[in-house]
RNA sequence: CGCGGGAUAGAGCAGUCUGGUAGCUCGUCGGGCCCAUAACCCGGAGGUCGUUGGUUCAAAUCCUUCUCCCGCAA
């Protein structure tokens, strides 16, 4: 394979595809093109930020392509007559048009080991899931949500103290080291692939804002990966005399039910305690609404007589 | 001008309505108790109350300017 030679479009948006992005162009792959979404005002006062993978291609003068909807506008992308697209968490439908332009297609990286995990959120969702293994997937792309051929794969172990921003962060470079060792030997024809088992597929929907709110009929394995699955960004949270309290990191602590769902069983200097179904969890980390991000011995602290107090 | 909360000691907060000696829970330092301790007791240090201007005999507190932080909405 001659790299040199090869006319590759990136289609991805956020930081971990900012990250995979700029691995390849230090690789050598010479990109004739980055699609992503549109750039969002952020922040309080509205501002325009440009997307990760944005400021990337600008740093190495590489054209920037953001259609509102890909599915309508893609006829941009035959005058790049790329010979290869890789996608990697661009965010909209790729119309089946624009994945029969590029001679060796499409191949997308996917955050999960499939066919299990298909869909929006798989990182969060191992999380969430409680799993101890994950991984990326190399696959090509068709016209239905992840189902394409698999055609190499990682595993990115995950541990207690993961949260979604550091498993991000392993995905990433599982990522890398997936395109950079895989993409040669698929140019070249040496990578046959595997189709998937639909018996094994689930699916991961994209996280709902309302869903942030943690449900109490969750037991607190749940809860805790819930907690995980949503930290840093954008939190997961439970009402305290109304206000909202979001819980970025914490841990289960044991297996006792002897109080109410929800009541705060010990609060000072030690820990901060909550009574969930199946179990106890410890809180470690928490903001209430309109104050910073504190730990557990501030807001305890600041906060007095919470011992009884019921989240909701 | 999208809506709302906030800025007081190293941390988290109360005090602001009703102007009058800077308070609470911690941390920290020193001492004590104890077999021992993250427990308990005694003592100390540490704050021009975010910024500008004003009202007043007197401003953390009332009026005003600006800056920054956070939650929501997008």
């Amino acid at each position: 394979m001659d790299k040199e030679n090869l006319r590759v479009v990136f289609m991805g948006t956020p930081e971990i595809s900012a990250s995979v992005f700029e691995a390849m162009i230090n690789d050598g792959y010479h990109f004739v093109g980055l699609i992503a979404q549109p750039d969002r005002p952020i922040g309080r006062k509205g501002e325009l930020e440009k997307v990760p993978t944005k400021k990337i291609a600008e740093a190495y003068n590489i054209p920037v392509f953001q259609p509102v909807k890909i599915r309508k506008e893609y006829e941009f992308v035959k005058e790049l007559n790329p010979d290869i697209i890789i996608t990697l968490a661009y965010g909209q439908i790729v119309p089946q048009g624009l994945l029969d332009i590029p001679r060796y297609g499409c191949l997308n990286l996917h955050g999960s080991l499939l066919p299990k995990y298909r869909g929006a959120a798989p990182i969060q969702y191992a999380l969430i899931n409680n799993e101890k293994v994950t991984g990326m997937t190399l696959m090509e792309m068709v016209d239905k949500m992840d189902a394409g051929r698999m055609y190499a794969k990682k595993e990115v172990l995950i541990d207690e103290e993961d949260n979604s921003t550091s498993l991000f962060k392993k995905m990433a470079v599982a990522a890398k080291e997936l395109i950079l060792e895989s993409l040669p030997l698929y140019i070249d024809g040496k990578l046959k692939g595997e189709e998937q088992d639909e018996s094994q597929v689930s699916f991961c929907p994209t996280i709902k804002p309302e869903q942030e709110k943690l449900d109490l009929s969750l037991d607190v394995y749940k809860i805790n990966g819930w907690i995980k699955g949503l930290a840093d960004h954008p939190g997961a949270y439970l009402y305290l005399d109304g206000k909202k309290i979001k819980i970025y990191k914490s841990k289960v602590l044991n297996e006792i039910t002897d109080h109410e769902v929800g009541e705060i069983i010990q609060a000072d200097k030690h820990a901060l305690i909550v009574q969930f179904i199946k179990g106890q969890l410890q809180i470690l980390e928490l903001q209430k609404e309109g104050k910073n991000r504190m730990d557990y011995k501030s807001f305890v602290n600041g906060n007095q007589g919470l011992l009884g107090k019921k989240f909701d």
